[in-house]
DNA sequence: TTGTAAGCGTTATCAC
DNA sequence: GTGATAACGCTTACAA
């Protein structure tokens, strides 16, 4: 007779040591009676007579047979899994992204493989190295490393960086979101706007967001100051700036656009240090739309990112049948949302 | 001559169509003009003559051959590769913990496997299903659902739920970060302690919190009040009974634990409204340790968990290779800090 | 409609 | 030490 492997409840594990067999098709085969080939078909779906179907089906739950997919996979090349490489998935931005990508993945029956990469080139890399021999059936990527080498027969779908026409990139519109905060902040009476950037040096979609709202400015005919800079550098050169321009308590500067929420709640605490006030004297637009938590409001006046649109955008484009036609650039709408920084 | 399969950057890949032919040992060992067997060894790192060695990772190169982990695991029974299962991983004290384990894991060689279940206990058990056709090594989880089914064979560890004393769980030391919020409040000057909780309503390591604050309490001779919810009932319970024991613009508590951060924020947003001060009339301590972000300060006083230790231990646990003497619970230290809503 | 057998890419057991 | 060969659990022609 063979050895089933039953399932229990966690509550009722205790010690029992079986022996290691997990059931196969093989050992469901006997169990019914039939041939593999029919386990098989049943377990694919495929046409079985009905009697057949049933008893193959009633010996798998006896033997609390489950198919491995590995094994599957392995035959037909697929194994419905994709690996998720993130730099970092404490950032409310990234794990919001995580969230709507795997959801996104498990409701077309894939599995998400998650890396994190500490925004390392070269884990980046090993990462890319270590899923593919996993054999994903493809990779989404949010990466710094500008020369990432991946199988080019694998789909691979970036996220907010931009490398060849032949790799799909979806990000927000950022362009769009900076004209949208200079014409915010310009509407909310604005008259001496600021931009403001802290990020990596390696370019990616986001930067476009101080050109958009330089790009706005412009057009309306009002003059627009940036300061940006890289994240060796840290905040310290903000404060320098700030400080250096302040005048009779007046700040040179009475909007600011921040190429990120996280900035934006930065510089309100230093502008608060340096005895200006948030939103009377100066006001503040981030990026992002980002809550402490999912039930809270914004915790700045925000261009919002659509970021179950970006992971629904992703996953569609990554698993999409026919890969002859891919865009190489879909910018998801952004959208305002005032968050106690604005004066409304 | 054989067809490689080189990798490129990302960006200098075009449209270039391969034939679908991932090389494989065979190819190398074509290649390397060795045996099949000896390609095997060199990629396991077992003793092979140093010139084979060397012609075969020239070979493996030259293709850009990688192994396959899924023909490896079919042979071997290990996948290296661990599944994660949480609820959701917006959340702040989720996303820390899936970082830390997504690390940790990754550190010794293994990969993760991310589900998210939106607290559904029927989604869980489809994630465990799905899981364990994909023949994970193991499985670390954080559920709800008390009647889990899994392959008693597979090695489990659950975070802040505890089933059996032959499934690990690993958590905070909960009642100690209890009793040690009420001292602090104690300590600050309380003497009408309130204890406020919402959660889900199975019973979980996380209702200990209330426990030990109360005991901590009635140990120095104080009385406490408490008020738990279910998830269901949402925070207006909350509301009317603050707003029921004000009297004359005076609480009738000075000192309030909350069971997570996020519901100290909610409660400290209620206190405003309702006309009380934080911390000079009420003071709050939470449970967590949230920042907004990760430079960031707490977000309320809080109680910190180690989540890094939870995120650390739960590895080593599910890893472990002697798998006989396994604790049935691990508490780990938890620490207070200040944020803000206590009067230091 | 059902059964048979080859083979997916790897590892492991043998003789050599 | 190296090299053929038989599994591992499954899918899939193809034969019955």
């Amino acid at each position: 007779m063979e050895l089933s492997v039953k399932h229990f409840t966690l509550c009722e594990v205790n010690s029992m040591k079986q022996k290691e067999n997990a059931p196969t098709m093989k050992d469901v085969a006997r169990e019914a009676s039939v041939a593999l080939g029919t386990v098989s078909k049943v377990f694919n779906n495929l046409h079985v007579g009905e009697d057949y179907r049933r008893r193959v089906e009633e010996a798998a739950k006896r033997l609390g047979y489950q198919v491995n997919s590995y094994a599957r996979g392995l035959k037909t090349n697929r194994t419905y899994s994709v690996a998720l490489i993130l730099p970092d998935v404490t950032n409310p931005f990234f794990s919001t992204l995580a969230q709507g990508i795997c959801s996104a993945l498990s409701q077309k029956g894939y599995r998400t493989i998650l890396s994190t990469t500490a925004y390392d080139p070269e884990a980046e890399q090993r990462c890319i190295q270590m899923v593919q021999q996993n054999k994903v059936d493809g990779i989404i990527g949010l990466t710094y490393n500008p020369a990432l080498e991946v199988d080019p027969q694998l789909p691979y779908v970036s996220i907010d960086r931009y490398f060849s026409p032949s790799v799909p990139c979806v990000s927000s519109d950022n362009f769009g979101g900076g004209q949208l905060a200079a014409g915010k902040l310009l509407e909310l009476g604005c008259t001496r706007p600021l931009f403001l950037r802290i990020g990596s040096k390696v370019p990616g979609e986001s930067d476009k967001r101080g050109d958009g709202f330089e790009s706005a400015c412009r057009q309306r005919g009002i003059s627009c100051t940036s300061l940006r800079l890289c994240d060796e550098e840290g905040y310290a050169p903000f404060q320098d700036f700030l400080a250096s321009h302040i005048e009779e308590g007046r700040l040179a500067f009475d909007g600011i656009f921040c190429v990120t929420d996280a900035l934006a709640v930065h510089i309100r605490a230093m502008l608060c240090e340096l005895g200006l006030r948030v939103p009377e004297d100066v006001q503040l637009i981030g990026f992002d739309g980002i809550r402490r938590f999912a039930e809270d409001g914004f915790i700045c006046s925000t261009i919002i990112q659509p970021i179950e649109r970006i992971a629904e955008t992703g996953v569609e484009l990554l698993l999409r049948e026919d890969r002859s036609n891919l865009p190489s650039l879909v910018c998801l709408p952004v959208s305002y949302a005032p968050g106690g920084t604005t004066k409304e």
